[in-house]
Order: C-alpha cells, then sequence, then structure tokens
DNA sequence: TGACCAATGGTGGCATACCAGATACCATGA
DNA sequence: TCATGGTATCTGGTATGCCACCATTGGTCA
C-alpha cells in the first residue's frame, strides 16, 4: 500500500556554507594531531575562505562556532588558533564525561532493551582471542565507539550531544589513554563488568563501574602525562 | 621607589560588537518569560541592528552563538526565533543537570574548604524561621544559587560552564519546579542533607543524596507540568 | 464566488570593501 | 654592527549591498 503514495522526500536543502565550512574545518581539526607538533597552528580566514571557495563571511560564522565549543581561540589581529587544552583542562573534562556516562548507564538500565545492551559486547568481539596489544590503534577505537554506545543507549539527546565534544578532545590524546603498562587489558575486563552491570538491570551498580572505570581514567592522565602541557 | 617607576596600565580593550549583542540578546531572553506567550517570538536580524546601533554582522554572530547553545533556532528566509523547549528536553537538560551536580558535590567533597560548605547553610537564613510560602519567588533564586555553589565548589570550570546554559533553561520553567505541593518544604530538607553529607566528607553520599534531588525533580517536571509543550 | 496565479515585500545568506591595530621588515643613524 | 623607529603588509572586526527564496496579497479567470 506504500508503494501508491508517493514518497515525499524532505528536499535535501543544500546546507549552508556556513554548514559545510564548519564541518570541514571541525573534520580536519578532529583529524590532525594538534598535540604532536609543538608550534601552534593558525588557521587564516582569507586562506580558509579561498580554499573553500566561499567568502569569509561563512567562514567567520564557522569559526564563531568552533569557538564556542573551544576548539579555537581568536585573537583580535593576531589570528585564529586551534587550541591545545593543558592537561589539567583534559583532566576535567575526563571528569566531566565521567558523569554524564555514568547518568547514561543509569538509564540504559532503565530503558534500554535486551538486545541493544547485548550488542555491546560484540564490540570487542576482534580482540576476545588474543591481547589487544598490536592493535592498540584499531582498539582504541574500538574503544570510544564503546562508551559512545552506552551514551547512546541512555535515549537521552542531551547527553550525546554534549559528550560529542569531549570525546573529540579525547581522541586527540587517545594515544596515552592506551597503550602504556596493562590499561588496555583491564579496560576490558572493565567494560565487561559494566555490561554484565547493564544486562542484570543493576542500575545502581552499572553508574558505579561506568563512573569509576572513567574517573580511574581521569587519574591515569593525571600522573602519566606530563608531555601534556 | 615604585613612585620612580613607570606604573603600567593593561588597557582594558573594549569587548568587540559581537561579544556586546551576544550578551545583550543572551541578557534579554534570559528575562524573558519564553513560556508566558503562546505565539512564537521572532528576531528580525536587521531590527535588532538598529535598536543596537551596530551593523547586522555582529548580530548575526552573535545569533551564530546563541543558536549553537540551544537559545534560538533560525530558519533561512524565515527568521530566528527563540527556542521554546518540550516538556521532554527540559526533562533531560534536567537528568544532565543532575549528572553533573553529582559529580560536583562528589569533588566538592575531596576538594573545597570546610569554610565553603558551610557558607552554604547561609544561603537558606532568610527562610529558616518561616515557611518559603509567601517568598516563592524569592526562595526559588536561592535555590537556584545553591545548587550554582555546589557546582562552583567542585572546583572545575568546565562544571561550571557547562551548567550555566542549563540553568537558564530551567529558570525559565521554575515556577513549575517549586511552589507546587509541597515541593519547598521537602527541598530544603534535602538541601540540608546534602549539605551534612558535605561537611562530613561522605563522598559517596553527597553524590547521591544530589543525584536523588535532582532526577526527582526530573520526575516531578515530567508528570506535573502538561502546561509545557 | 471561489480557486489559482503573479507580483511584490521582507527575510536570512553571502560577498565585498574598508578600518584599526599588530607584526615583520628594512632603512637609518650612532 | 646593532639598536631604533618608521612603514608596508597582514590580520580580524565591521559596515553595507545584493541575491535567492518564501509568504502574502491582490487581481483575474473559470
Amino acid at each position: 500500500m506504500t508503494a501508491t503514495r508517493l514518497v515525499i522526500k524532505p528536499i535535501d536543502s543544500p546546507a549552508s556554507f556556513r554548514l559545510q565550512a564548519y564541518r570541514k574545518l571541525k573534520e580536519a581539526i578532529t583529524a590532525m594531531n594538534v598535540y604532536g607538533q609543538a608550534e601552534e597552528i593558525r588557521l587564516d580566514e582569507r586562506r580558509l575562505s579561498q580554499e573553500l571557495g566561499v567568502s569569509r563571511t561563512p567562514i567567520r560564522e564557522a569559526l564563531t562556532m568552533l569557538q564556542r565549543e573551544g576548539f579555537v581561540r581568536t585573537v583580535p589581529r593576531r589570528g585564529v588558533i586551534v587550541v591545545r587544552k593543558s592537561k589539567q583542562e583534559i583532566v576535567r573534562m575526563i571528569q566531566v564525561w565521567a558523569a554524564l556516562e555514568s547518568l547514561a548507564a543509569r538509564l540504559a538500565t532503565l530503558h534500554a532493551s535486551d538486545r541493544e545492551i547485548a550488542n555491546l559486547r560484540h564490540m570487542f568481539d576482534d580482540f576476545r582471542d588474543g591481547s589487544p596489544e598490536g592493535h592498540l590503534d584499531e582498539y582504541s577505537d574500538a574503544n570510544i565507539r564503546f562508551h559512545q554506545a552506552i551514551i547512546q543507549l541512555s535515549g537521552n539527546p542531551v547527553l550525546v550531544e554534549m559528550t560529542r565534544d569531549l570525546f573529540i578532545h579525547m581522541r586527540a590524546i587517545r594515544q596515552a589513554t592506551i597503550g602504556q603498562e596493562d590499561r588496555a587489558k583491564r579496560s576490558i575486563v572493565d567494560h565487561m563488568n559494566i555490561i554484565e552491570a547493564l544486562q542484570r538491570r543493576d542500575t545502581d551498580r552499572a553508574s558505579g563501574l561506568v563512573l569509576k572505570h572513567a574517573l580511574d581514567l581521569a587519574v591515569h592522565v593525571e600522573r602519566h602525562c606530563e608531555y601534556l602541557d
């Protein structure tokens, strides 16, 4: 019967230049290794507008958004620079992320379906046999996806949106959070315990485990990431 | 000796028009009762630029920031409108706030000074004798200041910044959160228990009480605020 | 009389020009 | 040779004008 109805296509109105520029720039900032080089990274409005083929106006509005999100900082008559978070700031962001994911776990035990929770287990299938060592990069990505999945299971879009930027910042230092000592192995154990608590619908335990897991990371970064700053 | 040296004045560079416009607009949106009227509130770039005495450019950039924060929504060729959050969105925001303030309480037990915590008690001195009824507006403001104070005690600026906008949105519906049933009285009891836990440095209890207090509010809004939407 | 269409007014999106200040470079003098 | 000061140039900030597009309205035709 649906075939007889004209399927309305919501018209993919082309995204505004401002939005396109915003996405391009955010993607570029996310991809680059901000902490890899010593000198500060400058963005030139005019150069960007030339490269993207639009005028400065949409570029500036995109930069305004990125500034509000803490990715860039613009100094009048000096330039726009990509911000490099200090270790203390990163620790504080991880703490916030801990609180948010802990709530997500709480909500997940109340609203997520058994099937959705069970799917979490498959995310680490690739690493079940061997140890994560040697595939640290892949494991790190799986790691981030796991935590994002928990956020998703909360069914709270505000949570999803507020954590998105936090993840981007944390992704930039992910090589530091994994691959030191035996963190990867202990991390997997933590994850399995979390999944188990979610499946048992043990609200307090699930949220508690998630909180502890994330706060541990904050302590770890605090102690072992002197190369930041 | 200092008199012989030229004292340097660091020059207070005036805030950019964009920033001034942003503050003015945010202040105006915060002050107005968004949920009081039925028809949507439109903002006209040209009218605003005329009223504020600047061109459209800084106005647009201010609106871009406000849009990123969820206060306005701009529809191409229709206008910029002040967003009215749905009940569900407000509930979700309260949940997020619950998680963040819970973390703040946790951190406060670890880092705040005894004196800072003790100061929390004085915030309700005006309401100690009589009941809050009859002064609901003042009590509501004291209420918000109390919760903001806990966030401050965390010593985590990221928390402070992420909750600021949440409070603004919640302030808009504050007449609904207080002044129904005996919420005000129970609220004071909750607050005193929270302060006590903070003073005893009982981390888990403090964060748990704060979480419960806030999540209770979410449930309350969910149930008793049908007039939203 | 009602429905449809064309014209017009108004909106945000974008491009461009100009401005003030900061930097970098170079000429100049000791 | 080096310190100094001026100047060219580059940067973000702002003002302004045009454009595409939607909504409304008034008129016209069936």
